[in-house]
RNA sequence: AGUUCCAUUGUGUAAAGGUAGCACAACUGAUUUUGGUUCAGUUAGUCUAGGUUCGAAUCCUGGUGGAACUACCA
């Protein structure tokens, strides 16, 4: 039997074109970010499926930064970028700047002058608004359409030379003021700033429009599928008409759904307001979509990659839930994690028939999933910290763990049974009291007998502090785009959560930034790049499935 | 209101006129020294009304519902 994966609409079309021998069975995507701020998880499904068809596809890909906009670019912007493209796991074939085409598009412009399909406009910003028209309602032409192509062009001419202050006169494709596109009728092309450009400087005033910049610089690379949002649909014909008009390559626009997560914000003008109003501690916050984000919470790029071709790609409108995501994070983690104990809520455990003393070494397996990820010793004693809620004085029926007279098995040790409980002057558990079966050690069990629970345990005198941070989603509602206004009506005041001194074994103080491990029966927990060799953090990457609260909520 | 795009289980996606399938989620059960993992299984879907056809999720028409477009942003 083949297996024969379904092919998504794009791999259709390139199929097709291939099979048409289209562009000399030439396959060439890009990927074209603006540098106004870092990427998210957006992006990354942009970015998996440009990078994945040339891929597939033997062909290539580019990375483009679509630098138009001096006023909000930066290069530190730039350099993020980058980073996180490769760290996904993909090279381009060529870096470009459209800023580098700035030369070639005015160019560009000049011919269109020249076909009498370009004209300089005097009018004010409010002006061009007023007799835009709307839906429905055609606009005016305004009364500086007429120009002849030798006045245009010295307009022109003098507008780059920087004769003009900014807003005083823009350049305008001439198409038709009717058009029931709004796009469409007559669309600016140029516009004056004067100012400072991450990558040249002073050499411009003028600068080209999204428009005026993106089909040419696809056309310029030799870009066969230009793959973006469905809110660009609308500017296809005008991609396509500078292309006509100027008979250069034909590259071509095709549009698929922008790809939406349940619980959270793709917008970066939102992004960027969640980082300067401080609701977060910058863009790479374990909370924020952003790649950079996700990645300090723990998520790995194969995860990542996994999840972006899982769900695809198509044209309606989605919101996929976020369990879709955390799965393939479980999915991978559960591959590469090595297990370890940390207790987050400790209660003191004494074993009172254990001798007293330095104890022993326990010689523990790091990860079912993976043999050749060996074996640690592990410090056991007489006396240990569990978790608080692995003991209950009052267990409902279905409760496994440890009871007043129940037995339980600590994980790579003995089978204990609760016998005593010590409490404080208000009734608060401090100590349970336990005997252990010497018999029943992990590994050459002679005792006969089964348990239905294990928990996990640090031995007291050997265990290392560290903080743990716990995160959840940071908005309540499950579409906080939808919203607009202020955050903080909707953000989750629990998205947070620190426990500044939790009890780690021994040999993960030895952890560095970027590690992760699941954390037995807790979670999978990641060693955030704040770490120290005196103050370890971690951040909690994704829980653990929890069969105990499916239970309980039976109940 | 005009134009354009879209509509398949709770969610995300397949089925190019011929058995509505996959994954997640949910639920059963088995295995398990993690209430994890693994394995087996169950529930659940073509927005609506017509038309074309031997046969329609698919093609056509009308309706309904949703989205995008009215920045000197991209």
């Amino acid at each position: 039997m083949s297996e024969e994966k379904s092919l998504n609409f794009l791999e259709e079309i390139i199929e097709q074109d291939l099979a048409e021998g289209k562009n000399g069975g030439r396959v060439h995507t890009r990927f074209p970010p603006e540098p106004n701020g870092y990427l998210h998880i957006g992006h990354a499904t942009s970015i998996c499926l440009n990078f994945g068809l040339a891929r597939k596809y033997n062909g290539k890909c580019n990375l483009r930064f679509d630098d138009t906009n001096p006023i909000t670019e930066e290069t530190e912007y730039v350099e993020s970028i980058m980073n996180d493209v490769k760290w996904l796991g993909f090279e381009w074939d060529e870096l470009h700047f459209t800023s580098d085409y700035f030369g070639q598009l005015h160019d560009y412009a000049v011919a269109l002058i020249k076909k009498g399909l370009a004209y300089v406009d005097d009018s004010s910003v409010e002006e061009i608004a007023a007799t835009k028209g709307d839906i429905g309602v055609p606009g005016k032409e305004t009364p500086y359409r007429n120009r002849s192509v030798e006045e245009n062009l010295q307009l022109f001419e003098e507008m780059r030379q920087g004769k003009y202050p900014d807003g005083a006169k823009v350049l305008r494709a001439k198409i038709d003021m009717a058009h029931p596109n709004l796009l469409m009728r007559d669309p600016l092309l140029y516009r004056i700033k004067h100012a400072h450009h991450h990558r040249t400087g002073n050499t411009w005033c003028i600068y080209p429009m999204y428009d005026f910049a993106h089909g040419q610089s696809d056309s310029l690379e030799q870009i066969t599928h230009s793959i973006c949002t469905l809110e660009f649909i609308h500017h296809r014909p005008l991609y396509d008409w500078f292309i006509e008009k100027l008979e250069i390559f034909p590259s071509h626009q095709y549009e698929f759904a922008r790809r939406n997560l349940s619980y959270t914000v793709m917008s970066k003008r939102k992004l960027l307001k969640l980082v300067t109003d401080k609701y977060v501690s910058g863009w790479d916050d374990p909370r924020m979509p952003t790649v950079s984000g996700i990645r300090r919470r723990g998520f790995t790029a194969e995860s990542i990659r996994n999840f972006c071709d899982r769900i695809g790609v198509a044209k309606r409108d989605n919101v996929t839930d976020m369990s879709l995501m955390e799965f393939f994070v479980r999915e991978d983690l559960n591959k590469k994690a090595n297990r370890v104990m940390a207790v987050l809520d400790p209660v003191k455990l004494v074993i009172t028939n254990y001798p007293e003393g330095n104890g022993e070494m326990l010689h523990c397996e790091n990860n079912p999933e993976d043999p050749a990820a060996g074996f640690r010793e592990l410090p056991f004693s007489r006396e240990l910290w569990i978790e608080r809620d692995d003991f209950m004085e009052n267990p409902p029926k279905k409760y496994f763990r440890l009871a007043p007279g129940q037995m339980v098995r600590l994980k790579h040790g003995y089978i204990i049974k609760a016998e005593e409980v010590i409490k404080d002057t208000e009734g608060n558990v401090t100590e349970i009291h336990c005997t252990y079966i010497p018999e029943s050690k992990s590994g050459n069990d002679t005792s006969g007998i089964n348990v239905k629970g294990t928990i996990h345990w640090v031995s007291a005198p050997h265990a290392k502090t560290a903080e743990i941070r716990m995160y959840d989603r940071l908005f309540r509602v499950e579409d906080p785009s939808s919203e607009d206004g202020d955050f903080r009506d909707f953000i989750n005041p629990d998205s947070l959560k620190v426990i500044p001194t939790a009890y780690i074994e021994p040999a993960l103080a030895e952890a560095k930034a970027g590690d992760t491990f699941q954390f037995l029966r807790l979670g999978y927990f990641c060693v955030d790049t704040d770490t120290t060799a005196d103050h370890l953090i971690f951040n909690r990457t994704v829980t653990l499935k929890d069969g105990w609260a499916k239970e309980q909520k039976k109940a």
